[in-house]
DNA sequence: TCCAACAGTAGGAGTACACCAATGATTGGC
DNA sequence: GCCAATCATTGGTGTACTCCTACTGTTGGA
């Protein structure tokens, strides 16, 4: 009784509009029991893959506005989970650093995550997932700069 | 430290949630200069495609909730686009049915969609595309009954 | 005939998100 | 040494969503 119209689900875009925030929204609510939102795990990833940084990089990287990762910051490093010092080679700059801590909860976090598209990719098979993999990431690559600020 | 730092772009989820999110915008910003949102193109299509039917079938359809979903129809109706009249069989139920006007603003928001669509889908092949959207399609099948309501 | 259940409506609450403006500290160029 | 530009931070704004509650009609069964 509460089929898609067939016109939307049609629309390939329509699925993975859907498809994704049905992803988004599980992990979301996991992460939300540990007390974490996305762009937590969005933060430590970044900062595990590309090293310490300062702020800007950090929010320019991810896409966030600069008071929004300062807020950000306030509470993994309340959390121990970054360590925050100033650049000495520019006192304005902040220095963001992935603690020990901060490498362990990015794990546990990431084994969430990993269960989560577990139970969203069940209905495929592994060969298909990898399949799926390498056509959204040539979409991701091709996603490009109309950067707006945005999601995690 | 043998850990490779785990990026977000290897979670075939993270992608998917990044390009539907992206989709999603596109085709929002382009409603919006129509001065629709993503709600009236799902509500008109679910009225073509299942006919004419009460707010509440509607409304859970579309997995909104019922006040919303009458807010919505009076901004449809109130533009001409659904006609609202009292199910002669059961006073309470108000039938909903899409006007001529209806079909035609169906028409020129599926066109939209289909060119943000195709923007968004250029890096991929004709058979990729297929191929992308079997796969979704079988995701989206599987999504299954966790009903929260939600998005568009 | 009465009443519990149901359909639709109006108004508003709560939340999450992206954004902005003002402030203080610091820098590099002149 | 001075000044415009830069970085971080604070506090607050606007806007969608989603949800809830109370109220009006209406129905079908006891």
């Amino acid at each position: 009784m509460t089929s898609t119209p067939p016109t939307l689900t049609s629309l390939t875009t329509y699925l993975l509009a859907k498809t994704g925030r049905n992803a988004r929204a599980r992990l979301a609510e996991r992460l939300a029991a540990r007390e974490f939102r996305l762009w937590h795990l969005s933060t430590l990833a970044a900062l595990a893959g590309s090293g310490p940084q300062s702020q800007r990089e950090l929010a320019q990287r991810l896409a966030v506005h600069p008071s929004d990762m300062a807020k950000l910051l306030d509470e993994l490093g309340g959390r121990g989970l970054v360590a925050r010092e100033r650049d000495p080679a520019d006192r304005r700059r902040v220095l963001v650093t992935l603690t020990e801590d901060g490498h362990a909860a990015l794990a546990e976090l990431m084994t969430e995550a990993a269960a989560v598209q577990d139970t969203v990719l069940s209905p495929l098979t592994a060969p298909e997932r990898t399949l799926l993999h390498g056509l959204l990431l040539r979409l991701y690559n091709a996603d490009d700069p109309g950067k707006r600020n945005g999601q995690p």
